[in-house]
DNA sequence: ATAAATGCAAAGGTTTTGCACCATT
DNA sequence: AATGGTGCAAAACCTTTGCATTTAT
């Protein structure tokens, strides 16, 4: 293995050793998929990808463990099921409406916003989260 | 019955009509609830303020009618099922992540932030719909 | 009269859960 | 040894679909 590769086994031990997570086969091999590819993934493609070696209850199990550890978060793109994506990489989604392509962009500005609706807001004074996701239709979609 | 209501009759005949959909008593008690309520709401959650007096089937046929029509959006508040609200009032909402609560917001000064994604986009060349939901515990959650 | 909408029942897809067994700490 | 994770099967949940009947135009 090489160097590279033993540093992120070592952050990803971390990680679920931070999190009070047992560092078992199915984790371990969860977040080295989310870490090569930052595309949202959903439970049934992660299952896929890590070539059925793991029950689905077993990822989906997983998937709500580490998002409730804040390491992973849910995207919503209008799919029919959840996706979900490493937390610490902050961006957001372009999906293309006919075709379902996913872009992704990070300059989302959105402090600004936060701040003027805190002020005017009755219920809240603090935000944690923000999803903010784009829908058009892509060049190659758009294409006649 | 109210000149107001007699109004607001017309104009739930004219958006179906406009529509080309029929007008029929499952599509004007629907749009009836949704002119006269804020709130996003789900297929269940129509279902039963309308007493079950339609089939929950044909509730969600015609939610996806008046989606496709563009006079319902698709909004997604993280809860397990869609919600749908009213297209022409452009706002988003703020969850409670403890108890659920939601509050609209409408000053989402977007247009800045979707030029700009645009001008670096590879794939894309126009925003037609855009989902922003911001998430946090409310004051009432809050209080320890 | 025609095309569309509805109700009912059944199925589809995604996600969750109970329980016995197994792995990590 | 003890706690937590897994696999399997079943169920729960949300949503869609087929078909016979009814309704709006």
């Amino acid at each position: 293995m090489s160097n590279k590769n033993v540093e992120k086994q070592k952050r990803i031990y971390k990680i679920l050793d931070d999190a009070e997570l047992k560092k078992t086969p199915a984790r371990i091999d969860t977040l080295n998929l989310f870490s090569g590819n930052c595309h949202p993934m959903s439970a049934e493609e992660i299952f896929k990808f890590l070539k059925k070696r793991y029950d689905l209850a077993t990822i989906y199990r997983n998937l709500s463990a580490l998002e409730e550890k804040k390491i992973l978060s849910k995207v919503n793109l209008r799919s029919g099921s959840v996706h979900y994506e490493v937390s610490n990489m902050h961006h957001h989604h372009i999906v293309c409406t006919s075709c379902g392509k996913v872009e992704e962009f990070s300059n989302c500005n959105i402090k600004r916003t936060i701040s003027n609706v805190l002020s005017e807001s009755k219920n809240f004074k603090k935000i944690d989260e923000h999803a903010l996701e784009l829908f058009g239709v892509c060049k190659t979609c758009g294409v006649k």
